[in-house]
DNA sequence: TTGACAAAGAGACTACGGTCTGTAAAATAT
DNA sequence: ATATTTTACAGACCGTAGTCTCTTTGTCAA
């Protein structure tokens, strides 16, 4: 990295860093691009060459997630003896991880990025380690006979992302008053049920 | 109604009408307020004393598929014998009718409304016909011992909504692409698996 | 070393949703 | 009949995300 790209990404940097330490404060909604660049000192146009829109400053921060799953959580679901518990704690901690380090007004936000057709959207790409860790655990589940054999294991993982999404939209509209934590158990549990070879 | 309430109608009507045949053609971004005001012949303070906001104007006939569950649905899934099989007809054909009569970008429009914290939500009003429905659904297949009596009617709604929403949200930010009426099915089904008795 | 080029950034400018203020005329009160 | 208030509306104005243009300065080839 020679010095141009150097300084290039230091501005990077502190722009990020003060964006996401204002979202946390006031709400993403309430700050604006002027203000994170008035108290960076830099400018617009130093914004614009390093991020795409506003939103796109923490869909980095959001991306942190799947580092989340595949250094944590992984570890963690192996310890569990059949698959649909690994789903069952996957998905625990997954939103638990959501609720309180990310927060409803990121994850709003990301949910409303997602609904903009002229971005780039994150959900939509397929090699996310979400989808490799549940379609893993599907195929699993089916081979010890614990998962439904009648439908695919990619349509499991559908049905499973569907699922998570009309939850996280429904605390997310909710403005998180409700604990991410807890409502996460029936309706998943509800889920795996109908997923279950019986 | 007096002659200047007569008049205001008229003009809310103009605005309204214009306006969601303008969000037909180019689709609801690419509709400026201004334009609509310049085609109806009409002020932006003409618009906003009768719409809340751009989004608003099609809430309006989002509402019309409560009239649309009232009207129509209740009367076909009165033919079903069971309470899963009048869930099940039910959840096809309003998805039907969100696919046909609504598409995907108003669709995507009112699931990014809600998302909006400064507006009125629409999702959260509880006295939604729908919810009345679904809540009716599934106290009766409660009774009759089709569904599960671990968890109450409402908790059912309520994972029920989550579900639809999922898979809503998801169908939006794929734009449509996939048919909705043929992609509920597997969705729904597992639910209703997972809501059942046994 | 120097000159062409390109990357990073500064900041004026645009587009557009939404607000505010002023006004004409209809409704209502006296 | 006249005065007062209210309503529907016109359109100037504002805030903010995002764009465009121009400048500076580091990079690299000769």
């Amino acid at each position: 990295m020679n010095k141009r790209q150097h300084k290039a990404s230091l501005t990077k940097k502190k722009i990020s860093d003060a964006a996401i330490k204002l979202f946390e404060e006031k709400g993403f909604r309430n700050v604006t691009v002027d203000e994170i660049v008035q108290i960076t000192g830099t400018s617009k146009g130093a914004f614009y060459t390093h991020f795409k829109s506003k939103h796109e400053v923490f869909l980095n921060k959001f991306k942190e997630i799947d580092r989340y799953y595949e250094d944590v959580l992984l570890d963690i679901i192996e310890q569990e003896e059949t698959s649909s518990n690994k789903l069952k704690v996957f998905l625990k901690l997954q939103m638990k991880y959501i609720q309180e380090d990310l927060g409803w007004d990121i994850t709003r936000t990301i949910y409303e990025n997602e609904l903009d057709p002229s971005r780039e959207s994150y959900f939509l790409m397929e090699d996310r380690p979400l989808y490799r860790i549940l379609n893993n655990i599907f195929v699993e589940g089916q081979k010890n006979g614990e998962f439904r054999n009648d439908i695919t294991a990619s349509e499991m993982v559908t049905v499973c992302l569907r699922v998570m999404r009309g939850l996280l939209y429904d605390w997310s509209i909710n403005e998180g008053s409700y604990s991410l934590e807890e409502e996460q158990e029936l309706l998943f549990f509800t889920m795996i049920r109908g997923l279950s070879s019986n």
